[in-house]
DNA sequence: CCATCAGGAGGCTATTATGGCTTTAGATTC
DNA sequence: GAATCTAAAGCCATAATAGCCTCCTGATGG
């Protein structure tokens, strides 16, 4: 939720992964990136999940980039490894029911929405290709 | 660091309180929003050490902004709450010290960087006012 | 003054995120 | 087909966050 350490790798290895010509192996790319090699592995199998990676079993294996990077964009990173809510700001649990209760709440949900709209464009507009160039 | 449910907190009461026109005491704040009052009112001291909020103590005390929504932006806001680093991606660990160890992660730094710099933009760019106006 | 109200500060608990470990399954090579 | 490699998926431990409670301090109003 929020944005968390789990974005944070997705991004380093997506960073990584775009050097490599052939697949990397999670272990390797732990190694590199001197993170969890258990935790970076379930956040790279979100990312094959959600056809962002492309995942290879046996020897040789490991994870490949599946889209250019132009069309992998942080939003959809993000929303990936964060597993439920694409939302940045998911909002406090009562927030999210807001329409039937807690009408004092209520009366800020546009703003939250906005907020959450200017967010998620810039995420959604920021992609792999933006961080590579130059 | 990252995101945290405290950034959002602080902005859900940047919110409120920009609607009020008398200073709001954290115990009704947390009533509003339906979240902790302890974490809150410990978030409201962040932004008022920050100066984003003025405090008022005693009898109809309370915080209320202390500048114009135009004037607090989102980076600053965030920063504040989330104490230490003003980092959005404050990278794993070794990565930070990147410039003397560790030759394989220092090739993507520069990319890291550039990343920070197009959220550190796009934060300190979206005002308290760009959230409310409309 | 004195009582009361609300911020400031700290410790303690519960929840969630992070990371470790093991087992299962698919793919490759021989 | 057997052996080996690596992703996939689970469960469990630890660390960080979110939330709770109490006491203290400064301000206000009578």
């Amino acid at each position: 939720m929020l944005i968390t350490r789990a974005s944070e790798y997705a991004i380093l290895s997506l960073i990584v992964l775009s050097k490599a010509n052939s697949p990397m192996d999670s272990e390797t790319l732990s190694r590199e990136l001197s993170i969890s090699k258990s935790f970076l592995a379930k956040i790279l199998q979100a990312l094959a999940k959600s056809n962002i990676l492309k995942s290879y079993k046996g020897v040789n294996g490991g994870f490949s980039l599946a889209l250019h990077p132009r069309e992998i964009n942080m939003l959809n990173v993000m929303s990936s490894v964060e597993g439920k809510a694409p939302a940045v700001f998911d909002c406090a649990p009562s927030i999210n029911n807001c329409p039937s209760e807690k009408a004092n709440i209520c009366s800020i949900w546009p703003f939250l929405n906005k907020l959450q709209g200017k967010i998620d464009t810039f995420l959604a507009d920021l992609t792999l290709a933006d961080i590579l160039e130059e």
